[in-house]
DNA sequence: TGTACATCAGTGAACGCGCGTTCACTGATGTAC
DNA sequence: TGTACATCAGTGAACGCGCGTTCACTGATGTAC
């Protein structure tokens, strides 16, 4: 063979981590397939020997965005005193850089409605990634409740802080934008403190 | 003239209201000039007539978006007796309905991260439609806290529902879909319930 | 050890198509004389 | 009252461009003899 032994995958491997980031900056539909290739520095021929399609790509992109980022936020989390952990997650998720830096930051805050216009290979590995914050969140969360409830108010709360991460990009008024993240935060220490159960 | 007195201003707003729909539905990257002047029983090139380019468009489809939804919500809220105005709310924002509709629900969570990628006249549009929400909200929630402290829980609470209604959209999962919208109901009457100021 | 061949990651031209935008034109009407 | 003209919303061809995808080809390597 021409290549090493992983040359191949390594290639496709690079695709997919540009990919992650570029649509998360420019959306699904503001990326073409020659202009991905190019920053891979390769040309946009090529690109169907790793894919069969962009949709793949754009289901192994999301998966590896969500892979990503819940890697940076386990990383913070495990950095952080047992007692502080929710705050890191908080600090993190809910950062100036996190809104600043789409191409670097939570899928589901970059991409969220344009992937449910998709096809289910995309929403099935949407869905994974978002699971995997949510238990993220939900390992941290006070003790107590079901693992069902749990879970439940582990994604509720990513619900929030997604939301809060997307109306702080949108507005282009820093105040609001700051507002935005500041409510999402004390709302997001309530809802973990609340009791569980009925 | 050819046509009568209020002729092109009707046609304009016809073409605003196709697109509010349109945009929501199919993404802003995901409909051309030309599919939206056929979808208004024109041909495209009159577009240009009427405003002077896509982007002007969107900003006055988001206006008009967010008019429809904040009429609706208004309409929802003044049916039902007082002490059930934020439950009407949540029922109406949460409903399976509007999940399913994004091409008639809310502007934000069918757009919001594309428009975070677009110019300031989007986002101011963006902005204002937000603050006509977040200020019905806030007419809503239990009496106290100063006027600022109430925003910040409407816009909170804003985050959170639009969240759930993005995720329960984008996991192709109906149950988790279902648990999204239970979820932020939840979280949404314990919020608008916890005691203000410090 | 030297030569012929198979492999295959990547190349780049080409496919049909739709994009946003421009512009000379159409044709039905109201107005001027 | 009848005719010529101005108005202008809408038409449709055309601009250059990028889209996703296909495919015959290149050329450096490993393998077989």
């Amino acid at each position: 063979m021409r290549y090493g032994r992983n040359h191949k995958a390594e290639t496709r491997a690079r695709i997919v981590d540009i990919a992650a980031a570029r649509f998360r900056r420019d959306g699904v539909n503001g990326v073409g397939i020659q202009s991905l290739m190019a920053d891979a520095g390769l040309t946009h021929g090529g690109f169907y020997a790793h894919f069969p399609s962009k949709d793949h790509l754009v289901a192994e992109a999301v998966r590896a965005g969500f892979e990503q980022t819940a890697a940076f936020l386990a990383r913070m989390v495990a950095e952080a005193a047992p007692a502080e952990r929710f705050r890191a997650f908080l600090d993190a998720y809910l950062s100036e850089q996190h809104r600043a830096h789409m191409e670097r930051g939570c899928v589901g805050a970059a991409l969220a409605p344009e992937l449910a216009r998709m096809g289910p290979a995309v929403k099935g590995s949407f869905k994974a990634g978002l699971l995997r914050i949510v238990d993220l969140i939900a390992d941290i969360l006070p003790d107590g409740g079901t693992p069902d409830a749990r879970r439940d108010r582990a994604l509720t709360i990513f619900a929030m802080l997604m939301g809060a991460v997307q109306l702080a990009r949108t507005v282009d008024d820093p105040d609001l934008a700051a507002a935005a993240l500041a409510g999402a935060r004390e709302q997001a220490f309530s809802a973990a403190a609340m009791p569980w159960g009925r």
